[in-house]
This record gives structure tokens, sequence and C-alpha cells, in this order.
DNA sequence: CGGGGCTTTGACACGCCTCAACGATTGTGG
DNA sequence: CCACAATCGTTGAGGCGTGTCAAAGCCCCG
């Protein structure tokens, strides 16, 4: 499970972007030396609800689901986890959601209680995990928004928006640069979970915006915004 | 605007629960030399999405929203602020939501850079805190899949047994001890708000319930819990 | 006694879900 | 290289749950 391959986290891609992105060298090499790396293939579990997880970590590549199943088996997507995305809680031996591979994963990973003892020292990591933990919340509540109040054609435009302003932040690019294909992480079904409804349902609006020329599609995955502004008239945001 | 009166941190009623419970006495005195007491009235805001602010506060009595309005005004609450909890973000001097008084509030409130102060001193501030928004995290993304996978019905019971649940926590009892009755903080616009539903929806749900016998009514704001097992049941927990 | 705000209830409409069939793509084995 | 199956996505027809609109009830307070 745990992976040979050792980066400094001098050269990490996401450096600049995860809990470590305030450290100073000294921090650094104290990380260097207490991180391993782990590979997770597509469609695993990483974490199950109200299973222990002896390890945080932060995605180095790839995606990841936070889902929740319903005791009749209905489930929801609540939080799509990207590259530099944390995952794990200090403090808790225990998840509240499950949370499952959706591509081949890299992990950098510590043992909990390394990083707890972590957290006590480094006022660095402290902080920018909270910054990351309130980030997210504002997040979710957004998206609670988005839920509670939106149309499907509403819901299906914001969450290609969010992909894009995710994909301009990790790339750092401006969010208006729109030239770009947009790689979309999900299947249908994931989609659907993600928004609250049926995977047909996001398929007719997904054409709905192609007619509408709002966006460009080169097969189910891949599209180009179009019309930015329209867009985002089309989401309601 | 600020309050007078001024109570010591050690007989402060929410001490327990809120950001400052894991802190010494030391860390208690500093707390009452900078904290203040401010009042607000039913319906004001304390806060608007991207408007400045320059305290963080945390409650001490009554009950707030956190709302989030579309461009043609559909609403949605995606929080409901209790006694101990806290408003704020240290590290961003803007909100992202508005934050709304639902009956009189009693806030205790820090000058935001002294907070942040704080947090560069105080581990045990920097710990509790992010104990909270974690907390606050996984209440946003569990009521994420209430929003994305539940039926009206199972939403109005899921919302029932919410209040119960917090109810319980702020009075320190068991959540089985049934025959207390449940005072509802919000009308039944605000919970549709929240439950994104609609007002009539809500009160059709509230008479099912009702007439299913899982909950008695005394008057549309004050319900017992006739049948908790039932209620989980009912709203697919 | 009357007015205003909130809640309840009813009738109807509409958006999304359900069920079903078809299409596109990819990988496999003959 | 093609036949075939498997998986995923698209499209269509019809039903159901929740929204919309309207009216009446309740309660507080003047």
């Amino acid at each position: 499970m745990v992976d040979g391959t050792r980066t400094s986290c001098q050269r990490c891609p996401i450096r600049h972007n995860a809990v470590c992105c305030l450290c100073d060298e000294r921090e650094l090499a104290f990380l260097d030396r207490i991180k391993s790396y782990r590979t997770v293939a597509n469609g695993e579990y990483l974490g199950r609800a109200n299973q222990r997880m002896s390890h945080v970590s932060t995605i180095v590549s790839g995606v990841a689901l936070i889902t929740r199943s319903l005791p009749d088996g209905r489930q929801s997507n609540v939080g799509l986890l990207l590259p530099s995305d944390f995952i794990g809680r200090p403090g808790r031996s225990r998840s509240v959601f499950d949370i499952r591979a959706r591509s081949e994963l890299l992990l950098c990973c510590f043992q909990r209680q390394d990083f707890e003892a972590l957290l006590q020292r480094s006022l660095h990591v402290n902080r920018r995990l909270l910054e990351i933990t309130m980030d997210e919340l504002d997040a979710a509540r957004l998206w609670m928004s988005v839920l509670g109040r939106k149309t499907s054609s509403e819901r299906v435009a914001s969450f290609i928006l969010f992909l894009f302003a995710n994909n301009a932040r990790l790339n750092e690019r401006r969010v208006r640069d729109v030239d770009q294909k947009l790689w979309i992480p999900l299947s249908r079904l994931d989609m659907a979970e993600f928004l609250g409804l049926t995977l047909e349902t996001v398929s007719r609006r997904m054409s709905e915006l192609r007619r509408d020329r709002l966006i460009d599609c080169f097969g189910p995955r891949v599209v180009r915004v179009r019309d930015y502004a329209g867009l985002v008239q089309a989401a309601a945001a």
C-alpha cells in the first residue's frame, strides 16, 4: 500500500495550496521525515462512515468523493476532493462519511498521531488547516443553497462553473480564460448524486446547455465554456 | 450598540461549549479584558454578504440564521446559530453570507484583530476553533444529503430531530429524554428556507407528522416528540 | 370589534423522477 | 479486423410530488 516514491516537499506539485503551504524550511524538513505516499485504485474506499481512520492525508493527484448513503440506499455526494485537498479529522478517529476514489489517487499521508503532535507545535499548519476547513465550510453552505433553491438547469450550470473555477485555481489561471477545455471528473450518476438529481435529468440539462450555446461538448466528459456570462446567468449565480 | 453588562467568563452560561472552553485561567483573564457584550434586536443583520466584519463573536443567548439569497430573491438558510456558536472568520474580513438575528440576541464580541492575535498565542483557542469549524462542516455536509436526497416528509422529520438533538446538547440531557416540549425557534417560512421547500409544504408535513402520532403540537411553534423511533424512521436517518 | 401577521388547507399546474428503449464507446476474443 | 458484450450516456412518454395560487382560520394587539 505504501508507495516507495519519495518526492521532496520542495518539489511537490501541490506545495503552494496544501495544508503545508505556510511552512518554513525547518517544518518542511520535519514533514519530509514523517510523511509517506500511498496510491489508491479507482473505486476504492479511503474510509467509511464510523470507521477508524489511522491516517490523515492530502491528495497529490486524482479525484475522490465524500459521500453519504441513507439507510435505504439513496446516495449523495457531499464533497469533491481534488489535488491539494485535505482528508481527515485531527482530534477525531472516525469519519462521518464515506470517502471514495474516483480515479487513481496519489496521497501524501501522515499518521494521525504524528499530525496531531505537529498541530501542537506548528502555528503555520494550524492556521492553514483552519483556513482550509473554513473555506470548505463556506463551499458546503454555498452548495446547500444550490440544493435548496435552484432548478435542475441552474444546478448543472452551477456545477460546470464550480469545476471551471477550481480548474482555474489549480492551474493558477484567471477565471475568464475561457478557451480551455474542461475535464469533468465524474460520471453522470456521480454528478446527479452531487446535484440532488437523477442521471437522466443531468443528461437532459447538459444537452440543453449545449443547444443553448452556453457550452461546447467533446464527448460526455469534456466541455468548453462558450458563453461565460450566459452560463453565470443560467446558473443564477 | 455595546452593552455595559460584564459577566465574568467564569460564570458565563456557555463557557463549556464555546470557543473558549479549553482555556485556562490565564487565558480567560485575557479574554475578559478584550471581550465586549452586544445585544442585537430580532430581525437585525449582524453581517451581510461581502460586507466588512470588524468583530468576531459568540452567541450567548438567542437564535440567528446564516442565509444566502440568489439574484432573483430566492432565499435559503444555510446555517442555524444557537448559544455557544461562533460567528466570524479570523483571517477574512468579509463574510460570504448574510447573518440575521431571529430573536433578541446577546453576543460576546472580540475585535477581529484582537482575536487573531489571540489565535497566534493560544493553542487552546486554536484547537477549539478548529474543532468547532470541523463539526460545522460535518453538519453542513449532512444537511447537503438531506437537501439532495430526502422527501419533504423526511426533511421536516429530520429538522425536528436536529432541533431535538441540539436541545439535548445545550441542556446536557440525554437524547432520549423525550417528554420535553421543544421550542421551534423559526417560522414556517424560515423552516422552508432551511429545508428547500415552500412554507405550505412544511405546514402540510407538520400536520402529517401530527396525524401519524409521531409528534404532539401545542401551537405552531411547540412540539413534543411522541414516538422517537418512529420519527427517526420517518426521517430516513 | 377589527386589522395584520402567521398558519393551515385545498385545487391545480408543472418540473423532475420513473421506466424504457436506443445510441455511443470501449475492450475482448474469435 | 470484426462481432459482441458491457458500460455509460441520451432521449422519450407518462406519473407523482412539490410548487403556485387562493381562501379561510387563528391569535395577538390595538
